[in-house]
DNA sequence: GTCTATATCTCGATAGAC
DNA sequence: GTCTATCGAGATATAGAC
């Protein structure tokens, strides 16, 4: 059984190539769109090894989504840092939580497959991600309450504001080539508009909240 | 050619009812995971007939996405009114648009589908949704940008505020099922908290913008 | 226009040689 | 562990009666 903050550590490299190639698949084509073929393909691997290390499409899908799952959850916690002001607490979440996207889209995108499908397997696996200690999301929501209660920002409701940062910093990368036709400059450098982003959010979220 | 304005007026009660019936089972499982079985039954009707009025999945596909990007992009418009201040129309866009998603969860999903996908089809029907008349989401450019001049809100750039604030209104439809698990009170009325949710949306980008 | 039956093909999965 | 060949289920698409 992987652990959950090693997540694959006991995969061979071949497991592990076939792993990353399935997640990439998954995440464009959505469980039942994807293709044996494509990820054999992607993991330049035979396709009856894909049978092999793992039993069939079901069996492969579900392991590569509960590691998905638990590395979401984790990184709340990890974009968390202890910091003197909420306004540098703000700051730092919002950059660590663009960064871990930024560092694995594909991670994004199979979570909203999952999500868009109707989530029948969220509700086990996200119960089982957040059960093992605190809630990663729990921890955000209370920094926002306990700003809220001395007095840093205003009086809002923690769990819909919470909703609110996490919704800026994934939906340009859902959006990802919408935005890119839009905006002029996201086509060009995505890397730089990144940063520009992170910058707007931190100061649109940042006023929104102040007292 | 049907009209943007007014999608879908010269299909007749059969082709609507496959192409309503279409557009939700692609919503769901996506451009190849969706099943002509499934879109069948769920327009109650025979297999076959999918194939007499519209050739193919492939084509029915496309029609169906074009529709939806054209309705997409009319809802900018429609959700903008005019209004005395930049308070009133930011309240009113958000409360339209966030109604018009809520009208129809199953294109948000197509929309958000063929993003994840890579957005190939993206590019063609975009522009050409866009190039009759302004671009719709210009419009709310520019309305940011003028309020912005004039300073009835701070200095912000007007593309980036927009991302942000169609981020808010969309993101917790992507992500419902995850919302519902994480937000007690969204499993039970989700009606309730999307009207509490336009509340918290225009209060926290109201001030976000404030001078 | 509608339905049944069926042709054709794609895909997931396995058998078996090496 | 790896590969080729292939089976069989299930999917798209069509033929043809009504």
């Amino acid at each position: 059984m992987p652990d959950a903050s090693t997540p694959r550590s006991d995969y061979s490299d071949t497991e592990r190539q076939i792993f990353d190639a399935a997640l990439q698949v998954f995440a464009r084509e959505g469980r039942h769109g994807a293709r044996m073929q494509a990820i054999a393909d992607a993991a330049d691997i035979n396709k009856a090894m894909l049978h092999y290390y793992f039993r069939d499409k079901k069996t492969l899908y579900e392991e590569v989504f509960a590691h998905t799952v638990r590395r979401f959850m984790a990184s709340f916690g990890e974009s968390l840092e202890e910091a003197p002001t909420f306004e540098e607490t703000l700051r730092v979440f919002i950059d660590g939580y663009v960064e871990f996207v930024r560092s694995d889209e594909a991670a994004m995108r199979l979570m909203v497959q999952e999500n868009l499908a109707g989530g029948s397997l969220l509700g086990k696996h996200l119960r089982e991600a957040t059960k093992s200690g605190e809630a990663p999301p729990q921890i955000l929501v209370d920094t926002i309450a306990a700003a809220s209660e001395a007095g840093e920002i205003r009086s809002v409701d923690p769990h819909h504001t919470v909703l609110s940062v996490i919704s800026t910093c994934l939906f340009f990368f859902v959006a990802r080539p919408t935005v890119e036709i839009m905006h002029p400059d996201a086509a060009g450098d995505w890397g730089a508009f990144v940063e520009v982003r992170k910058e707007h959010l931190f100061d649109l979220i940042y006023h929104g909240l102040a007292p």
